[in-house]
DNA sequence: GTCTATAGGCAGATAGAC
DNA sequence: GTCTATCTGCCTATAGAC
């Protein structure tokens, strides 16, 4: 757990990275210890020495990959800001959506999208952790909408909590649908739509 | 395989009825055969009489839920002209989501949504099957833009293609996203808002 | 921390009786 | 068509040596 200093990253953080991209490619339910393992040329009982079950390897997976998202959020607003681009909402949401083209540019899925078809058959830690990640993303974007429907630079109709959840869903089943046709230009093409649908001076067809 | 008459469903039939729930609910790596011999009270063996391999029964799966969506479909226009419905576009997206609502009503993700995580772990002629299914809806709903931009009752922005896959690929990701918070009403207002901004009446903000 | 060895169970699939 | 019995292989997980 501590960290090693020898140079190389420790064998936790190896696990955590082969398991990722196996669950984000095949599924919590389409992948084995033995995967891992032979990926990482070790064997299954070195892994299991770090996540005693596979329940637990995958809480830890969805904790590091929530940990992550939230600090791009962050990454995010220190940007934009940073930049003093005006206005800033419009440019969130294009960089939010650029987070997810380039997952799919490497053939996989959302993390959180795959464990969400899959929900039934996670162990309960997982099923929470989860929800976690989508009501983290709805709040940030919440957020955005209504910084920009107070500056005028976005429109939309409803509330930003519906709306926030309606661009969740809408990138999410982009990923969903393109991956298995190989073309991220479905989920560019979704997501230039749905900032177009959202930014005020394109708002009028 | 040929029709018993004798007053029961023949066991073909309840097999593909109890695991294509079960694939719906849990995916087609989250179920087993023993899993549909014990729903039913046959064995496994008598499975594979029925379905020699799982891959096959994975495809039986496939056809039949695209044949059934295909005759909802056809009703859909059946029903909607003989309603003389005008105009009839809007009405014919309304009942196409409508028919995505009711099968999250049942717990269940789209059979083809839940194949679609799952795509990289699936047999080649499963595979073939899902691409297929996401075709022929993107072709219907084309047919139906097209109609719509005709007779001015809907509006939209770019081709027709493009936009048939946002319909699909939002209502897809509203249903995954919808069903780990058991809430249909998710899915419900993605859809709300995917025809307000599609019909005309109500395509200026 | 990583290994070998193994437990105990369930997976998909087959043989052959009825 | 459905059964019992069984095969083979992989799964998650553990015990104990190094």
């Amino acid at each position: 757990m501590a960290a090693g200093g020898t140079g190389s990253a420790d064998t936790a953080s190896r696990i955590l990275d082969a398991a990722e991209r196996l669950v984000q490619v095949r599924g919590f339910n389409g992948f084995s210890y033995a995967d891992v393992a032979s990926e990482l040329t070790i064997t299954k009982a070195a892994l299991h020495y770090h996540f005693a079950s596979k329940a637990d390897l995958g809480a830890a997976l969805i904790t590091r990959y929530a940990e992550r998202f939230s600090q791009a959020l962050a990454e995010v607003d220190a940007a934009t800001d940073a930049a003093g681009t005006v206005p800033a909402a419009p440019a969130k949401l294009a960089a939010y959506a650029r987070l997810y083209v380039e997952v799919l540019r490497s053939s996989r899925m959302c993390l959180c999208g795959m464990l969400a078809a899959e929900y039934p058959t996670l162990p309960e830690p997982m099923q929470v952790a989860v929800l976690g990640f989508f009501d983290d993303n709805e709040k940030w974007l919440q957020g955005v909408l209504e910084q920009g429907r107070t500056d005028g630079s976005l429109r939309f109709a409803g509330s930003s909590l519906d709306t926030a959840r309606v661009i969740i869903s809408s990138l999410e089943g982009a990923m969903l649908v393109a991956r298995p046709y190989a073309d991220v230009s479905r989920l560019q093409a979704a997501a230039d739509r749905m900032l177009a649908g959202l930014i005020s001076t394109s708002n009028t067809v």
